[in-house]
DNA sequence: AATTTGACCAACCGCATCGCC
DNA sequence: GGGCGATGCGGTTGGTCAAAT
């Protein structure tokens, strides 16, 4: 140890990411592909460390990245997973290839833990209420069944978000109300793309020409970027119409979109879109193996029965 | 209308791990 | 096998905004 942090630098920009830095990672990113960290801050001329700009690409800047209100399946996959896994954040992250690690543990520290927390309150008290009896203790045949619901359920929602043939599956997902959460305005269910366009539009009326012609990004190499938003496309251009068509003419010559790109692999879900940008054969997915297998295993789509049958139970799942 | 409070989330920090030499 | 640099991960912080007072 004692390295001095990558961040010691002086003239090293910190705070919120400004329009201009993220065309420029972007743009970079777009021709050189992730990876190479280091080399990012050198070659793009970002006041930036190599941490940060991985960060800002793979927490937000990122194609496929679903942001806003999460599912009642996400939110019970996060549960799951949460339980078994505890924080490992990045491994839970790979089974919800749509968010952000950073997100989900955003989420869980805000929404979920709190709600945890409460529901573990009450069942003390009412443990303690009923020391004597022991009558509404979990019995161990319960707790099984119960556990078998939650592989079940989060089987489903696995099956849901990596499904090829239902790529806005989640996306379109009502989200039931739970009664704890406060609803989000529509708008939050946006892409990166989404992102991008937003700071564009900002930026745009500042005056695009001179920060571009500063920059070491050629304009054109928007043209081709690689890897594209499957989930959100139309509606991120849906959405950039209500704001205006020239935006998301814009920003679809920015972005062209092409679903193709992105490999949903069923059998090895950690390498998919989270990770195999630069960690393609991570180990830290070694010990996942029998998850995997537990959250695969059995293929068939028999969830969806499943869940019309589990849901009006839900509650009980914490 | 002004102030306080709380929720949310982007970003930072420091440690762990990986991979190369 | 050990050292070192690069990258990944999880905990935490701090800024912003909306609701409450």
């Amino acid at each position: 140890m004692g390295r001095p942090p990558c961040c010691d630098k002086t003239g090293v920009m910190k705070g919120p990411w400004t329009p201009e830095e993220d065309i420029i990672l972007v743009s970079y990113i777009q021709e050189h592909g992730p990876g190479n960290w280091r080399a990012v801050p050198t070659n793009t001329g970002l006041l930036r460390c190599s941490k940060s700009c991985r960060l800002r690409w793979t927490n937000y800047l990122r194609p496929g990245i679903k942001r806003g209100n999460f599912t009642h399946s996400e939110e019970k996959m996060i549960i799951h997973l949460q339980a078994l896994l505890g924080n490992r954040w990045a491994t839970i992250a790979s089974y919800l290839p749509q968010r952000t690690d950073n997100d989900i543990k955003n989420y869980w520290n805000t929404h979920l833990k709190k709600l945890k927390k409460l529901q573990a309150g009450q069942e003390g008290q009412s443990r303690d209420g009923i020391s004597s009896t022991g009558s509404q203790q979990i019995s161990r045949g319960q707790w099984e069944r119960r556990l078998q619901t939650d592989i079940h359920m989060a089987r489903q929602a696995l099956s849901e978000a990596l499904s090829p043939e239902k790529p806005n599956s989640l996306l379109t997902e009502l989200k039931p109300s739970s009664g704890y959460e406060k609803p989000a305005p529509a708008s939050l269910y946006a892409s990166s793309t989404e992102n991008i366009a937003k700071l564009l539009k900002g930026w745009m009326r500042s005056g695009p020409n001179q920060s571009l012609t500063n920059s070491t990004t050629p304009q054109n190499s928007f043209n081709n970027i690689a890897v594209a938003d499957s989930f959100s496309s139309e509606e991120t251009i849906n959405r950039a119409d209500e704001n205006g068509t020239e935006l998301s003419e814009a920003f679809e010559s920015l972005f062209g979109f092409d679903s193709s790109n992105i490999n949903f692999s069923r059998s090895s879900p950690d390498t998919g879109l989270l990770q195999d940008e630069s960690k393609p054969n991570s180990s830290a997915q070694v010990p996942l193996s029998v998850i995997e297998r537990w959250l695969f295993d059995e293929g068939a789509m028999e969830g969806k029965e499943y869940l019309s049958e589990v849901t009006p139970d839900e509650n009980n799942l914490f």
